[in-house]
DNA sequence: CCGGGCCTGCGG
DNA sequence: CCGCAGGCCCGG
């Protein structure tokens, strides 16, 4: 569940901290976590040291030297935390130890969240990050036309699609179709040029204010200290069903589209005809 | 385009 | 105690 703006609060938090330190060592409680295999991926480490910490779409990127990229996606419940809470040691799946002492726990409940460490000229390829489409924060409004524009297929479902527009999750999706007042199984292809226009600001506002409050700690999401973000209390339709919509008090409803809970404003936000 | 698989905790 | 939660991959 952490989406592009709750990595990007890891991401900020991790180049203040992590920069410059010497990876010792890595280990792996659970294997599976690790790609390529453990040992595989402690030789390629080996000796490394982090000159940065970057983001593509969901992706958290550490930059090594010696051309080497560990990759980190947290899926669902992935965390990357500098100290793990009493009693939640089971679910740390990967370690990296650092020569200072110090030790970055990769902790994920559900096991989805995977690290990957490879070369620089094949960590693309291995993590999926080359089939990654736009940063949605780096994009202006005539690119954002060339691959929205003219485009079929269900509102909601573009916006999920990684491969069109890198790091928009299921909360921040139903937030960008309730700014722009569309239910989320609008059809693309419906959409005018005014409301491809609100719907590219309404993915710039949405998730830049997510940013701002350092993320929505909705059920998992926490920083690398462990500090929860604050932008769960900003959200105006997700969670909320059978609440009174902010805007016009009638209730919010939730239904499944692309096979994810969807909350809506019944109201607010019609299915655009014609 | 839909649904199952990966997984576990927790809500109903 | 079942089934839902959902990012992403994959198969039909």
């Amino acid at each position: 569940m952490p989406e592009l703006p709750e990595v990007e609060t890891i991401v900020r938090e991790l180049r203040e901290s992590v920069c410059g330190k010497e990876i010792s060592k890595i280990e792996a409680p659970w294997r599976k976590a690790v790609k390529p295999a453990l040992n595989v991926a402690a030789r390629i480490l080996k000796g490394s040291k982090v000159e940065d910490v970057m983001r593509r779409g969901k992706f958290i990127i550490f930059i090594l030297n010696k051309n080497v990229r560990l990759v980190v996606h947290l899926r669902m419940t992935g965390r990357l935390l500098w100290r793990v809470e009493q009693g939640r040691a089971k679910f740390i799946r990967v370690i990296l130890r650092f020569a200072d002492g110090s030790s970055l726990y990769f902790s994920d409940v559900r096991r989805f969240g995977r690290v990957w460490v490879y070369p620089v000229e094949v960590y693309k390829k291995a993590t999926g990050i080359s089939k990654l489409g736009v940063e949605p924060l780096d994009l202006d409004w005539e690119s954002f036309k060339g691959i929205f524009k003219g485009r079929r297929g269900i509102l909601k479902h573009s916006l999920l699609r990684q491969d069109l527009l890198a790091g928009v999750g299921n909360i921040y999706a139903d937030e960008i179709c309730f700014r722009i007042g569309l239910h989320p199984l609008t059809r693309l292809e419906k959409l005018g040029n005014d409301q491809l226009r609100s719907l590219f600001k309404a993915i710039g506002e949405c998730l830049r204010d997510g940013i701002e409050h350092c993320g929505a700690s909705i059920s998992d999401f926490v920083g690398t200290k462990g500090t929860i973000g604050q932008h769960q209390h900003y959200l105006r339709v997700y969670g909320r069903k059978g609440k009174p919509c902010y805007s016009c008090s009638n209730l919010i409803k939730k239904t499944v589209v692309a096979g994810r809970g969807t909350f809506f404003c019944p109201s607010c936000q019609p299915i655009l005809k014609k």
